[in-house]
DNA sequence: TCCTGAAAGCTTTTT
DNA sequence: GCTTTCAGGA
């Protein structure tokens, strides 16, 4: 018996100590899971004598391996003393990473086998994006009718689930389209030496799968597998796992712990039918079920219960926990956004106010990044400490990706994607012609367009000795360019090639000198100080980036022996993700969505904006797909379960959506929690009918109860800081306006209000009022109105029986007349 | 070429 | 309501 295994429960030690052959650990949540992970890495190492290298955990994000890595360490450190003398560390080689970051380890190291210039970087969404778009105007493809987010987003479906551009068969005209797309995607990649995320672990899986001696290769380095939040893995890192698990050396000890329940990235080609392919490809794995919850209230896991087992194609699990029933679940209606960040703040003070809680205890979540604003502005108004997490990412930040553009240049010139962004960033009489002339003239002498600039710059001769090929025939004509255009592109280059001779010759200390030095000569620096709050905002991101880059120092260790701390600099920041900057320590209340706070836990938990149409998105709504519904589901559980002691659900009667005000109905959501484990539960059928008596006092403040539920009218609750509208009974009859938004589910008044309305006087209406109309999703339903749109279109308000109604425009919904 | 004001379009969720 | 894109004038 080890000393590791130590106060773990029965299930979580069988977990920890089984470490040979494929394992499946079904884990509930906050059932000790990290517990599990760090506390096997370390019994492999210490009791079973594994070594270190040999280990590959697989973790969410680069944030929870960092952790998990000193975990492990401290576990070591306690149970048997420091490390051996000349030994830094006992966990020497250990492997812990995400995906992506050990697939770009892996690549970096064969990119030979994959036939990349060492150099190659990472291109993210937006650069993937706009790539995209220059593959697509190239094809003469019209991005009006074929958006390129679109394009690219069925394009990395694909990716992610493995299909080549070769292997790539289209299923309409769209996906014909998209495929062409793909194919001189792919080439424009290679051409810019760059690999995008998706193909970070696609070219992986295609590596190992066709080059046995590079799969033995790392089967060997890594006889030992394990994988967090198994239940997010998406084909490529399903197979992936496969690969390296299997033949020829056929090892076999993979060790996967999910949570189908908690399965809330199918958007991005996750899919928690993997724990099933899992028992089918091993069945004789042994399976592990961690129900025992060590981090919440009876009541929080009964309502979890309650949300979850409404899901099919799921394994039952009954979480139970020891902590006690605790209090009961608060839900609370408030009038609009700005009560319900009001009424969230009002609690957060009242908490802190008992002394039993500090700022760092509260976590206010989100279905949509976009709700953090009301929120955010009660608490700046109250002066709450707050955190935001991921609104707008710092690394999508139009200057810090400007300064990345810049430094990637230099790393990698044939990068014509970072190049374009900042040829004329800031501007420098480089303009959309010029650019896009200098392109078409590097295809034409079949340069990329950095090699074209050296052209313009020194003349075809000097360019051919130093490329060591020799150019076509029209690159000693004259290149297609008024003087004033080459003149600009001249002095560009001559910068361009200062600095390229500083990184080259490494004659700088760290990366934030090349940052320095790249900002300031570029003008950069200049342009974007221009005396405004928002230029210096601005700078200071500059300046936290640079933080970051004067990590990157010579002589740090590095992977490959010749990978220059640049190198290092712009692979890390490409693969970092927003909850890296989550800081528990940080002592300030916690703003993040759903999804990044998955893995995350608090004592207090807020999940605002409980309303149909946000949570479950519209977008899940209206597809009619119902496994969208599953996973609006499994979101709402995963929110749930982030708590530890107390939870609230809040939702809106009105919310301002794309500048309109629109009633909302609760989320169903709610409806499936049992109402005695809640407090302040609105009876929902009175509520339609415009009158209730509501308690919204929650653990003894009768006065706040009382004040609140006196009119029966819908809104329900004033705070300091913004007074409720005049008459609470007018609220509802305000009918929502037309333009704008294309949800919103009316209360009583508001839908007799629009009925009375004169139907519109457009001469060339298709429908009118009482048509029946059919819908593809929402099936057969009345007309309520039609109207004429400013820009030619057709509004129509239906009444879907069942389904509510839904403001639809012709030219999109594909209604059907009866 | 660059700046300005107007208009379109936008909102899932992220490695 | 806010941000990005577009058109037109300097």
């Amino acid at each position: 018996m080890s000393k590791i295994t130590d106060n773990l429960n029965e299930p979580q030690k069988r977990a920890v100590e089984t470490v040979a052959g494929p394992v499946l650990v079904l884990a509930g949540p906050g059932s000790g899971k990290t517990r599990v992970l760090t506390r096997r890495i370390a019994y492999m190492i210490e009791e079973k004598g594994i070594a270190p290298w040999n280990i590959a955990a697989v973790t969410f994000t680069n944030k929870a391996a960092g952790e998990m890595r000193e975990r492990v360490a401290l576990i070591l450190q306690e149970m048997y003393g420091a490390p051996p003398a000349g030994q830094p560390t006992r966990l020497g080689g250990l492997t812990i990473g995400t995906f992506h970051s050990i697939c770009a380890r892996i690549l970096r190291v064969e990119t030979a086998a994959i036939g990349f210039q060492p150099n190659w970087v990472i291109y993210d969404s937006a650069d993937q994006v706009a790539l995209v778009r220059a593959v697509m105007r190239d094809l003469n493809l019209d991005e009006k009718r074929y958006p390129p987010k679109a394009i690219h987003a069925h394009i990395s479906k694909r990716k992610n689930d493995l299909v080549t551009p070769e292997e790539y068969r289209s299923a309409s005209y769209f996906e014909e389209i998209a495929g062409r797309v793909y194919r001189s995607y792919q080439e424009a990649l290679r051409a810019n030496n760059a690999l995008d995320f998706d193909d970070l672990l696609l070219r992986t899986v295609l590596l190992l799968r066709d080059n046995l001696d590079v799969r033995v290769k790392y089967q060997r380095k890594w006889p030992y597998l394990l994988v967090d939040e198994f239940q997010d893995t998406n084909s490529a890192q399903y197979e992936l796992l496969r690969l390296l698990a299997g033949e020829p050396t056929n090892q076999r000890n993979l060790f996967v712990v999910g949570d189908e329940d908690q399965s809330i990235y199918r958007f991005r080609g996750a899919d928690y039918r993997n724990v099933q392919l899992f028992r089918r490809d091993y069945p004789d794995h042994v399976e592990i079920l961690l129900e025992q919850n060590y981090r919440s209230t009876q009541t929080i896991l009964d309502v979890a219960n309650a949300l979850i087992s409404q899901n099919r194609n799921r394994t039952p699990k009954r979480l139970h926990t020891e902590n006690g029933q605790g209090v009961p679940v608060m839900v609370y209606e408030a009038y609009n956004e700005v009560e319900e960040a009001a009424f969230v703040a009002d609690e957060i003070e009242k908490l802190l106010a008992t002394k039993a809680f500090q700022p760092g205890d509260f976590a206010v979540t989100y279905r949509t990044n976009a709700q953090s604003r009301a929120l955010e502005e009660a608490f700046v108004m109250r002066q709450i400490k707050y955190k935001l997490i991921g609104a707008t990412r710092f690394y999508e930040r139009k200057e810090i990706k400007d300064a990345l553009a810049y430094l990637r240049v230099l790393h990698n010139p044939a990068d014509a994607v970072s190049l374009e962004r900042i040829i004329n960033e800031p501007p420098r009489g480089i303009g959309a012609k010029t650019v896009e002339a200098l392109r078409l003239w590097a295809a034409e002498i079949g340069v990329t367009p950095g090699e074209a600039l050296q052209i313009v710059h020194h003349g075809p001769q000097r360019v051919a000795l130093q490329l060591g090929r020799t150019l076509s025939p029209t690159a000693y004509k004259a290149p297609p360019l008024g003087a004033r255009a080459q003149n600009a592109l001249i002095e560009f280059a001559g910068l361009l090639e200062t600095w390229t001779t500083t990184e080259r010759s490494g004659q700088y200390a760290s990366v934030a000198d090349l940052l320095d030095v790249v900002l300031a000569e570029s003008g950069y620096i200049a342009t974007l100080r221009d005396g405004t709050d928002e230029g210096e905002d601005r700078f200071a991101n500059l300046q936290e980036l640079r933080s970051v880059a004067a990590q990157y120092t010579q002589g740090m260790p590095a992977l490959q022996p010749q990978q220059s701390p640049l190198s290092l600099f712009l692979e890390e920041v490409s693969l970092v993700s927003d909850s890296d900057q989550i800081d528990e320590s940080a002592g300030a209340v916690t703003l993040l969505t759903l999804h990044t706070a998955k893995g995350l836990e608090y004592p207090v938990v807020f999940i605002v904006g409980m309303e149909e149409g946000i949570l479950p998105h519209s977008r899940s709504l209206e597809s009619g797909d119902p496994e969208d519904m599953a996973e609006e589901r499994r979101l709402t559980y995963v929110g749930v379960t982030r708590a530890k002691k107390r939870l609230y659900l809040v939702h809106c009667f009105r919310r301002s959506l794309w500048g309109d005000s629109a009633v909302q109905q609760p989320s169903r959501f709610l409806d499936d929690i049992p109402p005695d484990l809640l407090s302040g539960m609105v009876d929902r059928q009175r509520r339609r009918e415009g009158s209730y008596q509501r308690v919204t006092s929650w653990d003894g403040d009768p006065a706040r109860g009382q004040s609140r539920s006196q009119t029966g009218g819908y809104w329900t609750g004033r705070s300091k800081s913004a007074p409720p509208p005049s008459t609470p009974a007018q609220l509802p009859s305000k009918a929502p306006s037309t333009s704008g938004s294309t949800y919103w589910s009316p209360g009583a008044g508001a839908q007799a209000q629009k009925a009375n309305r004169p139907a519109a006087t457009g001469d060339a209406l298709k429908f009118k009022r009482r048509d029946s109309v059919q819908h593809a999703s929402f099936g057969i339903g009345t007309v309520i109105e039609s109207e004429a749109t400013r820009d030619g279109d057709e509004q129509v308000t239906v009444a879907f029986p069942g389904v509510g109604i839904k403001k639809l425009l012709v030219s999109l919904a594909n209604l059907k007349k009866l």
